[in-house]
DNA sequence: TCATTGATATTG
DNA sequence: AATATCAATGAT
């Protein structure tokens, strides 16, 4: 039902995604920042920084189903980040979690990440963010519209936005599919992955 | 700026 | 089978 809001492009998924709360174990959090991510070259939104890009995997099956599903996936090797499906059934595309305000949980939310971390930091990064939730490989695919699963997505904002490039990809860096709510401290710190080539660079 | 870390995808 | 590549983080 409310999944059909999410049936979009990645970039207008990534707007309404700007202010919804995500609820999950003990935590509630409000999103602040998120990056979009197309799909294959032949599709809608090809985005060679995809993980979708080269067709469907073991992996990243989820992202060619239904929109309002969790995508979650291990990075380097240590941390868990989490995605929302969007687009169409069969049209692989997602919304990348990168940062939220711990509204409820706190406590909780500082057990899993350490005691000493400052309130703005629990969830700063989307690792952080999934470890502050307490979200795992195990909720892959969960539907996140279900108000009886472990992981809750409730579309509240949209917040303003302001838009850049998107961070940690190598591969069209300079596309602006990255969103955030100007002025919180939650928002993480841009940083051009070393990989990516220089600004501009037409390649 | 760099080490960490392991799954995944690609190549031979 | 072997290697290269990360949608990252924290410390230095």
């Amino acid at each position: 039902m409310s999944a059909g809001r999410l049936a979009v492009e990645p970039l207008a998924a990534a707007r309404l995604l700007l202010g919804a709360s995500l609820t999950c174990r003990g935590v509630a959090a409000t999103i602040v920042e998120v990056e979009a991510y197309g799909g294959v070259p032949a599709g809608p939104w090809p985005d060679p920084a995809a993980h979708s890009y080269r067709g469907p995997t073991p992996r990243n099956t989820v992202m060619f189903g239904p929109p309002g599903r969790l995508y979650t996936y291990r990075s380097y090797g240590m941390h868990v980040c989490a995605n929302v499906v969007c687009g169409p059934d069969g049209t692989a595309a997602a919304v990348l979690l990168r940062a939220a305000v711990v509204d409820a949980g706190e406590s909780l939310a500082r057990s899993r990440r350490g005691e000493t971390i400052p309130g703005a930091a629990l969830a700063r990064g989307p690792g952080n963010l999934c470890s502050a939730l307490g979200i795992t490989m195990d909720d892959n695919g969960i539907d996140l519209l279900d108000p009886a699963g472990p992981v809750h997505l409730e579309l509240g904002g949209p917040l303003p936005a302001h838009t850049g490039p998107r961070v940690g990809v190598s591969q069209a860096a300079d596309r602006p599919w990255r969103l955030w709510a100007p002025g919180r401290p939650e928002v993480s710190a841009y940083r051009r992955s070393p990989r990516a080539p220089a600004p501009g660079a037409s390649d």
